[in-house]
DNA sequence: CTTTTTTGCGGACTATAGTCTGTAGAACCG
DNA sequence: CGGTTCTACAGACTATAGTCCGCAAAAAAG
């Protein structure tokens, strides 16, 4: 699983914990709707601000975002 | 101070612990070392997976590298 | 001081992050 | 069933991540 799927998946179950629609996501911190959807299917990654932007909208912080996504990466055996 | 500046710092931080030129950082995870002097010097931002190479090169983790964003981010009062 | 290593910085370039607009279909609700 | 909300997806676009080359100056070493 590529690193890109990983965020994705990670993002969606945030969004999911938050109850937010992309939309609604989208005009709360700023960000494009459809560039959302791009990053929780895993067809773009983001950059650290967006990281950080998307970790503190949806109510953490970006260590837990990212420890989630290293935990995930580490199962899935590649790197 | 910006993303950029702390993260360029928390970079040169990492390298120096595993006393490393930016040009051996640099061949060592297979990016520009003209690169890793903008990042260092806070005028290009990472995206995730150039976190991840760059934390991994330099014996860490991603976890700890946004952790001292982070850290740094809230000393400096702004988001 | 001289040599070597390291870093800053320039310009020009390619790849991709992120925006904007709109449409079709899926999912939920009356 | 019809209306509403949500998501996938497309194309075209702008901004910026990341590369490549080379050179001058700073810093470290001898």
């Amino acid at each position: 699983m590529s690193i890109e799927k990983i965020f994705g998946q990670v993002l969606r179950k945030y969004r999911a914990m938050n109850k937010l629609s992309q939309e609604k996501l989208a005009q709360k911190c700023g960000l494009d709707r459809s560039y959302i959807s791009l990053l929780e299917r895993g067809l773009r990654q983001p950059s650290l601000t967006t990281i950080l932007l998307l970790s503190k909208t949806l109510n953490t912080s970006a260590v837990a975002f990212i420890h989630d996504v290293e935990e995930l990466l580490h199962e899935n055996i590649e790197n």
